[in-house]
DNA sequence: GGAATATGTGTAAATAAATTACATGACAGC
DNA sequence: GCTGTCATGTAATTTATTTACACATATTCC
């Protein structure tokens, strides 16, 4: 269910004058708002006591109790990260704690949604894998580094495609048995449509983490959504990136459950040598 | 600070005989509390109101209304993004679901820390900066290579060194205006710990993320307190890493803000140099 | 054992808060 | 320019919370 004041910012413009001074109050002072009386709030806002409680009722509940309640859940709950831009004038700490809030974010929008991710798909194509083939360009090329160093502790043939030769190569060598991983933000980069064309004709499974609505996402025999940088302020960040970070975690463990025994000893090996050599992960 | 609930429990054994009953019934229906009236509570627990009142005063707070926020607080806390542990019967949708909740905690508890950290004092490091290296091994080296990758867009020279050749003789070889960026986990490994007390004794800044109570971090000029991974199930990923690469994105960004205009169009450039040839970010 | 004192509890009144009913004014459509 | 609708406020009403006070039951100290 989403939270009472995303809500607030759906209806708002959709109100009259004053209950609209009421909801703007509310999305300002949040914090504020979840112990003030219903006088208060008129005061504070300008407007009558009635009108306080009609802008609750048109927020679907049931009177002014009910919405401080669902204020209060709101501001507990983490749906509270709003996205906010960084701003020139911000200090380190406070543009921190911004990029922070939109990291959470996404990834508790990407909570929402792996419930109609392909999971079982991917596992069940991934699992009797020769060898995992993972492919991404320029910053993707990290996650998809990052994700090879994941897979192969659990005992499987990993290697990576970050460049175009390779990465064309491996699909001209490639058989049924192979499964690319293809990260992409915007799914369109040519070389990499190719490539992966080429593979899955040749009966290689191809798992795209990409824009749902990109042609990497049609190509795939698998596809996870992760959607495009929205283009915000040149300061924020890339969510998409962590995103697939995450979900490639998620992958892994599921993988690893579907691989059982097998897969629990590889893992708890190269943990114990961790420990031992003191080395970093 | 303890929920209101644990505090009944504690002082419950003290209470007189009425006021028993009430704390007794709001243990039982912690959750009807939440909405019922002074009026509902006295009577299901069959008591007076104003032993309900008083109940809730003795609880330490002002009064009725101000019991039930805590109350209301105290039972949100706990279902919200707990960590629990994969396990071997989970599915592979269930097995994500935990994975990207126990990740989400990490970025939440994050969150709350950064205020206590140096970001001024790295920023002010960095600003001045003839050169940034950041430093990892490992897993920890996929962190560094990304960072370098963010960073450099903001036109600063910077380069990795993410094995114990490049990095002794990087170390042997700076300068005071040079800064050395380590990400580790445990913040123990050797190699490391000498090149970068040789790299700070030669006068450049090393900003470690790590361990708080690491050898790594006391010998680093600045440092980032990233807790060392929870030795919990082998499934579960590790949290730390995401928290390492969300805190440089915070970092990256607090960067930009400080060298402004500058910095601005170099990320403006490479944005727009992305969206032109539709390559990966 | 019984007055003096504290402690617990309830009844009823007062206060505060939320909600309703209704009146007024603005504004669109005829 | 009249009429109906919508937005808003005033004042009354209802409901909820809190206080004041009185009664009862222990507890303590002669």
């Amino acid at each position: 269910m989403k939270s009472i004041l995303h809500r607030i910012e759906d209806t708002l413009d959709a109100l009259p004058r004053s209950e609209k001074r009421v909801g703007k109050w509310f999305l300002e002072n949040a914090q504020q708002g979840i112990r003030a009386t219903v006088m208060q709030v008129a005061q504070a806002s300008g407007v009558s006591e009635p009108t306080v409680i009609r802008f609750c009722r048109k927020m679907g509940v049931s009177g002014f109790r009910e919405f401080k309640m669902q204020l209060m859940a709101a501001s507990q709950r983490s749906d509270s990260f709003l996205h906010q831009d960084v701003e020139r004038g911000d200090d380190a700490v406070v543009a921190a704690g911004k990029v922070l809030e939109s990291s959470i974010r996404a990834l508790v929008d990407l909570r929402e949604l792996i419930s109609l991710m392909p999971f079982e798909a991917a596992v069940a194509a991934m699992k009797p894998a020769r060898q995992l083939i993972f492919v991404g360009m320029g910053a993707s090329g990290h996650v998809a580094r990052d994700a090879a160093h994941k897979f192969f502790r659990l005992g499987i043939p990993c290697t990576t495609a970050l460049d175009a030769q390779t990465l064309h190569q491996q699909a001209a060598i490639t058989g049924p048995n192979n499964v690319f991983i293809s990260v992409s933000h915007t799914g369109q980069w040519h070389e990499m449509l190719e490539a992966m064309s080429l593979a899955a004709s040749r009966g290689a499974e191809v798992i795209a983490l990409t824009d749902p609505e990109s042609s990497l996402a049609e190509i795939a025999t698998i596809s996870f959504a992760c959607h495009p940088p929205e283009d915000t302020s040149v300061y924020t960040p890339m969510s998409s990136r962590l995103a697939q970070l995450t979900l490639l975690d998620a992958l892994q463990v599921s993988l690893a459950l579907a691989l059982g025994k097998t897969a629990e000893e590889s893992l708890r090996l190269s943990k114990e040598t961790l420990l031992k050599t003191r080395l970093d992960q």
